[in-house]
DNA sequence: CACCCTATGTGATTTTATAACACTTAACCG
DNA sequence: CGGTTAAGTGTTATAAAATCACATAGGGTG
């Protein structure tokens, strides 16, 4: 997975979300919605916690592990690979990021808060990934699931395909 | 994940599927289909790639790349990694076998030959997983998917939680 | 038979994740 | 406050999962 630079600009078409938005303002407001979530749950928003998630926030992608243990080392942070899992088993614990299986990889949620059962869709051409919602245990899956007398707890949706950036450039 | 011994019986409730049924009759027929595919579409079903197969059918539940090695190496097969994950590659391409994200395993599929797109459902007690059939592109993903412009190719469902066995025990 | 393509065998390495233990700090309770 | 406890962090080491690179073998075709 080749690593690229941060975004640049605020205002711009990320090549992740698929869609225009404002970045610095969702990376401050998700900082501070954590923050306040945090705050009323007694839960301690470190600041190992806070900027692994500024990372993802920043980055706006799936970041690995050890990626982000490269920047909490730059950041002056202990730099072995538990620092990292432990504040990403944090923040995927309290729905502040999620884990992209299919990449063994991380994201900042971009529901924070909501009750929600994230689902994902996954350029295989630019790694990119964007949050959406999905019911499976509404669907046949749930069916299945009632039928057999399973108890659904966790669903992991994960689309792959072609963005549509990737899908543009595709045809130039 | 604790290695158990290969099914004992036939005709038994499996603790996988999450449904009776006879189990040397599904590994024979699920082999004979994979044969007959491979001789219709010119593909090698190479004595490494059949073994690997019938490790899959007979466990009949999520197998990691060095359990399957395991076995290939009492077997008299190369003992490396790249001779299972080659042998995982073809069945999982051809629709023989599938990934489980969720848990880094691999399971034959249960429905060979036909078109579908998997789901499953994984015990988090016992890691036992039972395939079934997902359409997440009719849902609210397929909605968001078409709203951005992404264009699903492949999706990935799994819904952890409790099957019925794990549950029944856990009453006693 | 000579050729080529595919598959297999093997050693080495990379990537991802966890175990175990020491140390520090924040929260709790009197 | 002061002392105790639990949670968080830092570090070493190791396990687990996956891939790379290259050599060898086998099977089909001209």
């Amino acid at each position: 997975m080749t690593t690229k630079p941060p975004a640049e600009q605020a205002k711009k078409r990320s090549d992740l979300g698929f869609q225009d938005h404002d970045h610095t303002y969702c990376v401050q407001t998700a900082i501070a919605t954590a923050e306040a979530y945090c705050a009323e749950h007694a839960l301690r928003f470190t600041p190992v916690r806070r900027k692994v998630l500024e990372f993802l926030l920043r980055e706006h992608k799936a970041l690995g592990a050890y990626a982000i243990l490269d920047m909490l080392r730059e950041a002056g942070f202990g730099s072995q690979p538990p620092v990292a899992y432990r504040a990403l088993e944090f923040l995927t614990a309290h729905g502040f990021a999620h884990k992209i299986e299919r990449l063994n990889a991380f994201v900042a949620c971009n529901h924070p808060g909501e009750n929600h059962s994230p689902a994902f869709m996954i350029c295989r051409l630019c790694d990119g990934v964007s949050e959406s919602h999905a019911f499976p245990a509404k669907g046949a899956l749930g069916e299945a699931a009632r039928a057999v007398g399973f108890q659904i707890e966790k669903t992991v949706v994960e689309a792959e395909g072609i963005c549509p950036d990737c899908a543009e450039q595709a045809t130039q």
